[in-house]
Parts: C-alpha cells; sequence; structure tokens
DNA sequence: TCATTTAGTTCTATTTTGGAACTTATAACG
DNA sequence: CGTTATAAGTTCCAAAATAGAACTAAATGA
C-alpha cells in the first residue's frame, strides 16, 4: 500500500497521519508553537536537511496548517494558522507520554 | 542531523516521535486498539509491505509497547502492554482532530 | 501424503532522506 | 558605490528506508 492512500481512509487517525505522520513534521510544528517561525530557526533546530525543510513547510502550508507570511522585502517566515493551533491537545499528549514513558536519558558513549 | 538523536533529546515530544515518528507505527498501534493482534491481520488491514512490518512490530516490543505471545506451537501475537495502552489519549487526539479538520473525501478518480 | 495456514525472510526496484555546496535577492558596511 | 553578510531556498549525489513480490519454515488438518 501506499503511504499517499491514507489521505481517503475512512479512519480519522489515518488522515491525520496522513499529513503528519512522517519524519519532522510534527517537530516543525512543536517549533512552531514554541515560537520559531523562520526557515534557518527550524533548520538549526531541527537539524534538517534543508530541502526536506523545504518540502515540509510547503505542505503545511497546502494543508492550511501555517500560513506563510513576508516579514521583509523576499523573506516569508511561517506561523500556526488557527487550524494549526487546534494541534495543541495532539503535541500535549505526546509530550506527557514521552514524559512519562521516555525518561531523559545521557547518551551512552 | 540523523532521527536517531532524538532518542535523548530534552523534548519529550522528540523522545515520544522517536519510537513512533515514522510512518506506519501509529498505525499499527491504532489497529492494536481495534483489537488486531496477528501479522496477517496487520499486514491485510495497512497493505504494509510483510517486511517492514516485521520491523515495525520488533522495534515496538523492544520498547516495551507490544507484547509477543505465543499463542499455539510456534504461532505469535501481539498486545498492547501495560505502557502501550497509554497512548491511548494520544490516539484520541489524533483522531478527533482528523475527524474535525480532516473531513472524509470521496476519491477522486 | 499433500495442501493450507501463518509468521517471517530474501531480493530487487523505487522513493525518501542526509549532507554539502550553490543560487538569488535584499540588507548592512565602509 | 563595491564588498560582505543574511536568509530562503535549489541542486546534486550518496545513503537509508519503503514497496512489491516471491520464497521459507514449521505446524495443522484432510
Amino acid at each position: 500500500m501506499k503511504w499517499s492512500n491514507l489521505e481517503t481512509d475512512i479512519c480519522p487517525i489515518a488522515r491525520t497521519l496522513f499529513v503528519m505522520g512522517d519524519r519532522w513534521t510534527l517537530l516543525i510544528i512543536r517549533d512552531c508553537f514554541l515560537g520559531l517561525s523562520r526557515f534557518e530557526q527550524f533548520q538549526k533546530s531541527l537539524g534538517i536537511t534543508r530541502h526536506i525543510l523545504t518540502g515540509r513547510l510547503k505542505r503545511l502550508v497546502d494543508e492550511g496548517i501555517l500560513v506563510k507570511h513576508e516579514y521583509a522585502r523576499g523573506r516569508y517566515d511561517y506561523a500556526l494558522s488557527e487550524t494549526g493551533r487546534t494541534l495543541e491537545p495532539v503535541l500535549i499528549e505526546l509530550f506527557k507520554w514521552g514524559k512519562k514513558h521516555r525518561p531523559v536519558r545521557r547518551k551512552t558513549a
């Protein structure tokens, strides 16, 4: 099966994951909640490859989760849309689960 | 940056996504909540490639989210562990978001 | 004995991601 | 002005992950 078939799946969880169930997307959204907004900020924060970041941001805008805004001549930044902000409970549950069940570990040498 | 570095990230969301932030893993967990337990069931339900499924199940067991159980001679099935069941709120929020913001669409021809 | 069921492997092709250098446009410096 | 710095992407190649289909192995049942 192809991932893209999830878009029209009967299960709402599948449809949600079609949009953000890949590597990085949810972390970009997290960074938006933390106040990051610019390409360079996301890139430094996540260490994500630049052209992958480009693709993710484009998709999040297409899906109506982020809005792109020209903050200076030819410079664009990104912010959560109203729809995007409704993802807060999802992130909160991911946070709570991680905090409780994946305690911080020292990097083993 | 590599995905595997998320394991020791300071952010609990990142640590959670290290385990289930890839394609398929959260859908396998969803299927477990729906009562599926066998390899063939997951495979048919998701249409996922068999050896990818093998890897995901192995990892979920290693991470303590699923438990593997011999239900017949040489036949194993999988069930949510106690830790795995604590993922319910995460799935509920993904469900609610999808239901509200990704309404069902007819497959466009 | 022989077909069936089921969990899991193996193999190749395609897609996705990682890493690093390069481009374009504007702003800032002197 | 001419140069340097910033910032948002692009482009290119290598490495890793995923898709698809065929194959194994072990137990079951007719």
